[in-house]
DNA sequence: TACGGGACGTA
DNA sequence: CGTACGTCCCGTAA
């Protein structure tokens, strides 16, 4: 025997254990608020920690049923078809199992048409080919047939899950009397009612091994079935297709097709901010506490936390004004501050983890000078939704200085896939702890009032803490200098809003209207008949009934209607309705948008966007209440709209200021491929450059067309494009996308290599990271669902890009806003779009605000490549692009 | 009235 | 079978 350790590989029959977990615990003790059944998870997952502490796995996969169907049934209907319906309380129970398996970092596997056994059956056979010691979970017998020296199986005894008995060949022979390998031709005799199996009437265990000892097979038993006599022997004669049935059903598959590695089941550092979340989810206190003992044990290098207290109590909250209210918060430093905007006016909650205060509040009054001084002071403040709170104090009168926590934006940075939105979620999470309900006897009780201002500001000031206490260096950088400092920077830009040409927006859509009407007139004259032409489904009769058009791609509900199937029908099938049809979506598109931003300008005649800084996972920002990051630009109707897009009267024209192709640029930093990095230096247009490279030729002979497919390709390959989709988006053969896909990573393999080496990053580390440390955790990278997983593999590769652009133009938008206010400048930014920032300039200002904006968007990141920004002017958003 | 799907605008 | 968003409209479910 070797010294070396030998791994060892567990394999869990996910729902034969969560099932037996189901039936020994009682269903009503494990109930979630929400009334969601617990009891098969909770069974489950103590089992797991169990087999955690005692095996020490070092991989581990569970593996499910997908359904009751698969190729045994196909063979023999009636398999398992004495098994009742599935209980209703059980069924909900999977999907949340396995994704609390999946915070946890495990993984889970089903394969249609199989079952559990037979993906047991093939990792264990795979496990063992590779040198692994196999441990084996299951409940059904079937599955003794896998043990040998290498794999040994852990049954659960009779009384649900709490004790497993562990079979190696040893035990097997002891308790059946034949070898494992064996133990299916027992089975096939005699049969398995669970399974709807009947056997060999006549025919038990004690028969079936003294006949499989005595003949040495089944195979062998049938052949030489004359040579048993009696009663038995008859019985054996006439139900020996049984046996041979039985014997092809319970023969499990040892080479199921997967697609997995052994090495992706390892099993690495728990994200226990994950597991916290959905331990919160399903309400599972103590075992999130064995989950972190776990964790903190097996991660040797990254010391357990310290134990959270208990619950602290919750402070009564003083009622203080004027000099009381002062001296308290000159006392208590780092609180947090919650403004309720009611009925009744403001209500105030100021509140440390200890001590807390509240107030109504009357902006202006003599007893709240102190507050508002200390509000407006550097004095360190924690919010929830700060930039929110800042715009109520606005309202009010009131500038906030001295944002030095968000507990949203905290909690956005360690999960930006869903961002808790309300201060209760958010303590649920962090704390495990129900924020309080308010008054019953509130006339409105509505969700963004459940408690007063007071307690949400304690349950903020230590949701806060724990949430900063989760950050790893680099996302408390993230926080400290980009999101937080941020946070007034986007206050500013909502509050300024922009300038729009109302009269003109009016025309405009005076115009669309028209042109709506021709449009939708049109169409009804080319068809005979009125329809919507906005419901896809009134198009559909149209399109395949009425006129006989050949069907295009398949939605869920039918087949689509958009722009780019409509163009190929056009094509294939002429048609004047088509025309008038497309026609009439752009405009009417228009037409909305228009109407949209007419109804958006305020009082002041500017448009006031809402920039939502946890509005995207990548890092972006997104617009909404109007969104104004996607207004039209490609089409000269479009580019109409952004002309009333204006400037101020005390101003004296706009600036739009945009990074050249950063993506590009962050790929090149990211891979280090030195082709690219060459292609940047060079100065020369990058797609040409390109272009040559790939096609071989001079720059200056690359075509136009070469040019725009390899702009295609280089776009693409940051969002994951394949090469089917490449061929789709530029009309080419699948044949000649792939050898363009192949020319290019031949010319750029630096960018193929980042490319695959992010996606395996990810799937190791579970996150992706930006340049700046950003992370976005992808849990759907261990998904078995193959679709989940790719998009999250595509999306794996995005982010980085996409996420590392963003940081560095909010970097910018902190940098170029701290220089414009060090300048004392009357100019003002006022949008981000993206990787474009647009200013209103006053009389004199320009060249000083641009050599500000060129200097600190420029500098905001020091990459491989230098980082090139544009700049445009117009008095309108239109004529200042470029 | 609420919600998902389809379609489409931007980076 | 290309990432990230928000908004509109429709049609259906409550």
């Amino acid at each position: 025997m070797s010294n070396t350790h030998q791994p060892t590989l567990m394999i869990i029959d996910g729902h034969s254990l969560a099932f037996r977990a189901f039936y020994a615990l009682p269903v009503d003790s494990f109930q979630t608020q929400t009334g969601q059944h617990t009891n098969a998870i909770h069974g489950f997952i103590a089992m797991l920690i169990n087999l955690l502490n005692n095996e020490k796995p070092d991989a581990l996969c569970v593996a499910f049923d997908i359904s009751r169907h698969s190729f045994r049934t196909e063979e023999y209907p009636e398999y398992k078809g004495t098994r009742g319906e599935t209980p209703s309380e059980f069924k909900g129970q999977i999907p949340l199992l396995q994704e609390a398996l999946h915070s946890m970092g495990i993984k889970t596997l089903e394969k249609e048409n199989y079952e559990a056994d037979d993906i047991l059956a093939t990792l264990s056979a795979r496990g063992a080919a590779a040198d692994y010691r196999v441990l084996v979970v299951s409940g059904d017998r079937d599955t003794i047939q896998l043990v040998d020296d290498n794999v040994t199986l852990l049954y659960p005894s009779k009384q649900g899950v709490s004790e497993l008995t562990r079979y190696d060949a040893e035990k097997v022979m002891e308790r059946y009397g034949v070898r494992p390998e064996q133990y299916p031709e027992i089975a096939a005799l005699v049969g398995e009612t669970s399974d709807n199996l009947p056997g060999v009437p006549r025919v038990g265990e004690k028969t079936a091994v003294k006949w499989i000892n005595q003949f040495g097979s089944l195979e062998e038993i049938l052949r030489r079935q004359d040579e048993i006599g009696g009663k038995v022997g008859e019985s054996l004669r006439e139900n020996a297709h049984l046996a041979a049935r039985n014997r092809r059903l319970n023969r499990l598959v040892r080479d199921v097709e997967l697609d997995v590695q052994l090495t992706d089941f390892t099993l690495g550092a728990m994200d226990m901010d994950a597991v916290a979340e959905m331990f919160a989810k399903l309400e599972f206190r103590t075992l999130l506490q064995r989950v972190a003992k776990i964790a903190g044990t097996e991660l040797s290098h990254d010391p357990a936390k310290p134990a959270e207290p208990l619950a602290p109590t919750r402070p009564e909250a003083k009622l203080l004004i004027d000099e009381e209210l002062g001296d308290w918060l000159a006392k208590n430093p780092s609180p947090a501050v919650m403004i309720c905007e009611g009925l009744g006016g403001l209500e105030v909650g100021v509140a440390t983890e200890t001590a807390s205060v509240k107030f109504d509040w009357q902006p202006g009054g003599r007893d709240y000078s102190q507050f508002e001084q200390w509000l407006a002071s550097d004095e360190p403040k924690v919010f929830f939704d700060a930039k929110a709170q800042l715009e109520i104090a606005q309202r009010a009168g009131v500038t906030v200085g001295g944002i030095a926590g968000d507990a949203l934006l905290a909690a956005w940075l360690l999960r930006p896939a869903t961002a808790e939105k309300n201060i209760a979620d958010a303590a649920m999470r962090f704390l495990g702890e129900q924020v309080p309900e308010g008054d019953p006897n509130q006339l409105v009780p509505d969700e963004g009032s459940v408690a007063d201002a007071a307690t949400l500001a304690w349950y903020i000031v230590r949701t806060h803490e724990v949430a900063v206490s989760r950050f790893e260096d680099r996302t408390a950088e993230i926080y400290f200098d980009i999101e937080l400092p941020l946070v007034s920077v986007l206050a500013a830009l909502e509050t300024r809003g922009v300038q729009i040409d109302l009269p003109l927006l009016e025309a405009h859509q005076a115009e669309l209207k028209d042109r709506v009407a021709e449009l939708q007139q049109r169409a009804f004259d080319a068809i005979g008949r009125e329809v919507n032409l906005s419901s896809p489904k009134q198009l559909q009769e149209v399109l395949f009934e009425q006129l006989d058009m050949p069907k295009t791609r398949k939605t869920k509900s039918g087949f689509t209607t958009d722009a780019a199937a409509l163009a190929d029908l056009q094509h294939k099938n002429p048609h004047p309705f088509l025309d008038a049809l497309l026609s009439h979506r752009e405009a009417n598109k228009m037409r909305q948008m228009v109407e949209t931003l007419i109804k958006a300008v305020s009082d002041d005649g500017r448009i006031h966007t809402t920039l939502v800084q946890t509005g995207a996972s990548t890092g972006r920002l997104s617009s909404t209440d109007p969104n104004l990051q996607n207004i039209p630009v490609r089409s000269e109707e479009g580019r109409r709209i952004r002309e009333a897009f204006i400037y101020a009267p005390e101003f004296e024209t706009l600036m739009t200021a945009d990074y050249s192709q950063i993506e590009m640029r962050i790929m090149a930093d990211l891979s280090q491929d030195a082709g690219l990095i060459e292609a940047f230096n060079e100065g020369e247009d990058l797609h040409r450059f390109v272009g040559s490279r790939i096609f071989g030729v001079a720059p200056a002979d690359v075509t136009n067309e070469m040019r725009s497919k390899v702009k295609a390709m280089s776009y693409g390959l940051a969002y994951g494009l394949s090469a089917f989709g490449l061929s789709k988006q530029l009309g080419i053969s699948a044949a000649e996308a792939k050898q363009l896909m192949t020319d290019y990573f031949e010319r750029f393999g630096g960018v193929r290599d980042y490319l695959r080496a992010v996606v395996d990053q990810a799937k190791r580390d579970t996150y992706t990271e930006t340049i700046f440390g950003r992370q976005r955790p992808f849990p759907e990278l261990a998904s078995p669902n193959r679709i989940l997983r790719e998009n999250a593999e595509r999306a794996a590769l995005n982010a980085p890009i996409q996420g590392s652009a963003a940081d560095i133009i909010k970097r910018a938008m902190i940098a170029v806003e701290r220089r414009m206010r060090e300048a004392d400048l009357t100019s003002r930014m006022l949008l981000q779009i993206h990787d474009e920032l647009m200013f209103e300039v006053a009389a004199g200002e320009w060249d000083v605000l641009e050599a500000i904006v060129r200097e600190e968007m420029a500098g905001a990141a020091d990459l491989a490549v230098p980082l090139e920004v544009q700049v445009g002017q117009g008095a309108n958003w239109n004529a200042a692009a470029h």
